[in-house]
DNA sequence: TCTTATTTTTAGCCTTACCTAAAACCCTAA
DNA sequence: TTAGGGTTTTAGGTAAGGCTAAAAATAAGA
């Protein structure tokens, strides 16, 4: 059974909204996600429910099943190859490369991404730091590490705050730190455990110890 | 004025065609070049007048305008970068590549276009030893050697004979050469110029200087 | 020139993927 | 338990790109 160019994208829509093939996803979410009008995802629920890559019941929003899922997650390595090859062999910038990424993702030849992936010395993470699925869908979380374990030179990505509280999450805002930012370690105080932190490549962070030991990033 | 992906390829066929925006082209060529029905043609031929890429009038078929040349060599430039970074980069096989590249050639991304001939250190011409158009649509045709003038270890493709006698051909055809034949020179006799050539990679064919001299190939 | 054969176009219908408007359904609060 | 209100589906329509069957235009032969 293959999928269409839409029908593909609606299935990676679910599959992130449903966070990794967990939750249920509604129409409207759906909608949004797809900047499209609900009719027409009832239209497309149907559809990709007789191809069986969702269990789809009226009214009650759609679960994806393991053969979607399992398209799913072929599309994002595709996707997420393609963001590589862009980035280290084409030198573009890692915020240039999605748009194009959305297009080669739907080329259909499994020998290309077969000899794309060896060609990239078998990556497991794209430009953002997301983890790239093997052939047979596997994902590889890459491991987390609060900032004051990274080492000066290293670049990686917030992921995640140990402390969410209110108060921390407002801090962070507050000095332009956010989840999703792109960082990189300038300086290390060893007196204290201090750090400085270029975020997004451009601004300039100071944080004691406890601060970076309570932000998760990915290395990339 | 953008073009659909089917808009282009149709295009394509017509340049193909109308030998370089030469002749002009009959609807059954087009229908018989894109595996499709006459009917359908039409229909598509009314949408490219419109949109200005062919000169259409009924019943008189097309000819393709100076704007739709310049759109056909885009794809066509486009369809034979990729196949050069299919084989050069992928190690695809050169008769590998062509279902490929007519899928690559539709991404839409200038840029992409633009990184890829540097990456690929600016080609003149695809694996199949046609050349690849520039930027601006401007095709840089490869000299013609007779096989006499090329030298032990070079490659290339056999496209034309300086006599094109029903003898002559009916020899070529005989010893398994013909125009599109991949050929290589694996040695030439000082004493008489006489030659040994791989055909396709897997013939071997001897003949002499004076025949020799009225194949023409073009250098891979 | 007239008739026939061939080519091309038109007419009408299908599928995919979208849309709007209206109907149907689900849920919650009075 | 029923009336809204929000969500979701259905109905019907559009555009692209295909199809078949039939009509129309051109070309060719007597």
């Amino acid at each position: 059974m293959t999928l269409t160019t839409a029908e593909e994208n609606y299935l990676k829509a679910i599959y992130h909204l449903s966070d990794g093939a967990t939750k249920s996803v509604s129409t409207n979410d759906v909608a949004a996600e797809m900047k499209t009008k609900p009719a027409s995802v009832s239209d497309m629920l149907r559809k990709l429910g007789d191809k069986e890559v969702i269990e789809y019941r009226k009214y009650y929003g759609v679960n994806i099943t393991e053969e979607g899922k399992k398209r799913a997650l072929q599309t994002i390595r595709k996707h997420r190859l393609w963001e590589v090859f862009l980035v280290d062999k084409l030198q573009f910038a890692w915020d240039e490369v999605h748009e194009v990424a959305e297009e080669l993702e739907h080329i259909q030849s499994p020998l290309l991404i077969q000899r794309l992936d060896a060609y990239l010395n078998y990556p497991k993470f794209d430009p953002h730091g997301d983890p790239i699925p093997d052939e047979y869908g596997d994902v590889r979380a890459r491991p987390r590490l609060a900032l004051n374990e990274m080492d000066v030179d290293q670049s990686g990505q917030i992921v995640a705050v140990k402390d969410s509280s209110a108060a921390f999450l407002k801090y962070l805002d507050k000095v332009g730190a956010y989840i999703g930012a792109r960082i990189k370690i300038l300086d290390k105080v060893e007196f204290d455990g201090s750090m400085e932190i270029l975020v997004d490549q451009k601004k300039t962070l100071f944080m004691s110890k406890d601060v970076a030991a309570n932000i998760l990033a990915i290395q990339s």
